[in-house]
DNA sequence: CTGAAAGCGCTAACAC
DNA sequence: GTGTTAGCGCTTTCAG
C-alpha cells in the first residue's frame, strides 16, 4: 500500500541506508547513486513516514498553539503569521481552544510530542504547574507576553505598550489635543498594561495624574458592545475631551458608534484612536487610527523564539515588538 | 527521561502485554493486573507515546483544516467548534494556512499520516488530482459545502442558501417590504450560491424578475469596505428600495456605514440583512438582523462526516445546514 | 488468563 | 563509500 524507504531501496539498487544518506545528506553519498535514489523516490512518490521518524528522533516537527479565543482577529492574524513561518521551516502546527480541557491539552502535548508550544490564552487557568510539566518533558514554551517574572526558561515574545501609548499621546499632542479620555473593558490590574500605560503617557506628556477613564466593571469583554456602552456613560458624564484611546480596536468602534449615535461626529468633534490595528480597522469607512502591533512580524518572531528554544533549550528568546501608530482617518488636527 | 510502557509493566510486576490490554480493553484482564496497572500508571504519570502506536495503527488521531482566510469571523468560528468536538473525541487538529503551498501540505498529511482534512479554503486552486492524492493514501476529505457534482469519495458539509434566502425575503415581505435589493461582492456564478438564491426568491415571493442588485467586480472580496463602496454607488443609483440584504455581515456593516453617511437611518428608512451571523453581529449597537449557519453545529457536523468515514471509507456522509435567521434591530415593519 | 516475540519504517552506530 | 543491524515504544498474533 504505503511506498516505504525499502521499496525505493529496491528499485534504485542501494541499500536502505543510503537511501536514508542520499536524502538526509548526512553522510557522503556518491552523485551516482544520490541520483538513481531520488529518480526511485520521484518514481514511486514516496514520502517519509513522520511517525517512523519521530520514533527514533523523538522530534515531530510540530508546534501546538493554544488559544481561547477565535473570535479576536488579532489573534488570528498572528497564528496565520505563525503557521506560515513554522510551514516554511518544515514545522506543522496544533491548533488547540480554550481552557476547560487545559489537563487533556497537557497530555496530549507530551503523547505527541510536539516541540513546543505557544500559548496566546489568557494564563488565568494555566498555572506553574502545567508549564512545568511540559518542560519537564523537554517540550519548549512560548507566552504571547514578557515580564521580570516569568519562568526563565519560558520565551516570549511582548509588546512595548508604554512605548506605544506614548506614540498615541504624542501624536495627539502634536495635533493639539490635550483633553484625552481612554476607556477600557476591564479595571486597572497586572493583566492590562494598557491603562497603566496610559496614566503614565498623561503624566508624562501633560503632567496629568487623573485623566478622564471610564472602565468596565470585571466581567466586561473588550468586545465592540462594550465600547459602546462605556462610550455613551462617559459621554453622559462629561464632553470634556477632544480624543478618545480605546483599549482595542473593536471598543474603538463601538466607541465611533456610539459617538455618532449622540449626534457628534468623528473626527470632527471627537477623535478616535484604537489599538491592535485588526484587519478591517483599515478597511472601516472611517479609517480607525491605530496603534498596530505587527501580527506578521509577532508570529515570525514567536515561531522564531520557539524554534531557536527547540534546537537548543539554553537559548530562551525575549522579544519586544514596539507597536506602530497606524494613522488614519478618526483623528483630526484641533485647530 | 520518559516513562514508558516498560517502566509500568515493572513496576506493576506484569508483562507488557497485559499493560496494553489493561490500558486498551481489548482483552479480558484480572481486575487485580487491572488496578496494579492503573496505580502504576498513576505513579510513574506514564502516558502513552503517539508515535509508537501510529506506527502500529497507521492511526495518528489528528485531522487537519486547510483555510485561506483567516480574516473571516465565521470560519474561525467553525474551526473553534470542530476543535472541540475533535479533542472531546480524541482528535488533534492541524490548522493550515493559505493556498501557496498546497503541494507542500498535501505531502505534510501523508507523511504526517492525518487521518482526514477538512478543506474550508476558497477551492479555486485545490484540484481534483490534489484531493486524490489524499483519497489514495485512504486519508478523509470533507468539504465545506455540498453539490451533487462532487467526487462521490468527499464528504461535506454545505449549506442550504435556498431555503435561508426565502427565510429572509419571507420574513421581510411579512413585515411589509417588497421593494429590496442585494449587494454582492462577486459576480454571479457557481461559487456564489447567495445571489442565485436571491433571485430565485425574489420571483417566488414577489414574482419578481429583475430586483436590485449591486455587484462588485470579479476581483473585490466580501469586506466592510466593499461593502460600503457598493451601497454609495447603489444609493447613489436608486433609493427605490425598502430594504437591503447583503452579502454577508461584514458587507452589511458597511452598508449600514454607507447609509448613515447618506444621511438615512437603520432601520427607519432602511432595513439591513446580513448574512452568517458572525460573532460581533449580535453585539453591534444596532443588532444586525442575519442569516446564522450556526457554526457550531456547523463544526460538529464537519468532524462527524470525518470522523464516520475515518472509520469507514463507505460511508460518506452530506450534510445540510438550515440556516436560522435571527432577527435583531437593524430591520424594522413599514407601516 | 497471561507472556514472548515479531515487526511497523526509520536512523545511526558499527562493520567492511 | 556503502551495507548490516539494532533498536525507538507499541500492538497483536501465537503459545502456553
Amino acid at each position: 500500500m504505503r511506498v516505504t524507504r525499502k521499496d525505493v531501496a529496491e528499485l534504485a539498487g542501494v541499500s536502505g541506508t543510503t537511501v536514508s544518506f542520499a536524502l538526509s545528506g548526512k553522510r557522503y553519498v556518491s552523485e551516482d547513486l544520490v541520483k538513481k535514489v531520488n529518480d526511485a523516490v520521484a518514481q514511486l512518490g514516496y514520502l517519509p513516514d513522520m511517525a517512523a521518524k519521530t520514533m527514533r528522533s523523538k522530534k515531530t516537527y510540530s508546534i501546538a498553539v493554544l488559544i481561547n479565543d477565535f473570535s479576536n482577529p488579532l489573534h488570528m492574524q498572528i497564528i496565520e503569521s505563525i503557521e506560515n513561518y513554522a510551514m516554511k521551516n518544515g514545522y506543522f502546527v496544533n491548533i488547540c481552544g480554550g481552557n476547560t480541557h487545559l489537563e487533556r491539552y497537557i497530555n496530549e502535548y507530551i503523547s505527541r510530542r510536539v516541540d513546543g508550544v505557544f500559548i496566546i490564552a489568557d494564563a488565568e487557568t494555566i498555572t506553574g504547574a502545567h508549564i512545568q510539566q511540559l518542560l519537564d518533558k523537554n517540550i519548549s514554551v512560548a507566552f504571547g507576553s514578557v515580564n521580570d517574572k516569568m519562568n526563565p526558561k519560558i520565551c516570549g515574545v511582548g509588546i512595548d505598550f508604554k512605548e506605544g501609548m506614548n506614540k498615541i499621546i504624542s501624536y495627539l499632542k502634536s495635533i493639539g489635543h490635550k483633553d484625552i479620555a481612554y476607556i477600557s473593558a476591564h479595571d486597572e490590574d497586572q493583566m492590562d498594561e494598557r491603562l497603566g500605560a496610559f496614566y503614565d503617557s498623561m503624566k508624562n506628556y501633560f503632567g496629568n495624574a487623573r485623566p478622564i477613564v471610564e472602565k468596565g466593571d470585571g466581567s466586561s469583554k473588550a468586545t465592540l458592545q462594550t465600547g459602546y456602552a462605556l462610550t455613551k456613560n462617559l459621554i453622559k458624564r462629561t464632553r470634556d475631551f477632544t480624543a478618545l484611546v480605546c483599549m482595542n480596536d473593536m471598543m474603538a468602534l463601538g466607541a465611533i458608534s456610539a459617538i455618532q449615535d449622540a449626534g457628534l461626529k468623528v473626527p470632527d468633534d471627537i477623535s478616535v484612536v484604537g489599538i491592535d490595528d485588526i484587519t478591517f480597522s483599515g478597511e472601516w469607512s472611517i479609517g480607525l487610527t491605530t496603534l498596530s502591533h505587527k501580527a506578521a512580524e509577532f508570529g515570525e518572531m514567536v515561531f522564531e523564539v520557539l524554534q531557536d528554544n527547540i534546537v537548543d533549550k539554553s537559548v530562551v528568546g525575549r522579544k519586544i515588538i514596539m507597536p506602530e501608530l497606524i494613522i488614519r482617518k478618526s483623528t483630526k488636527k484641533i485647530d
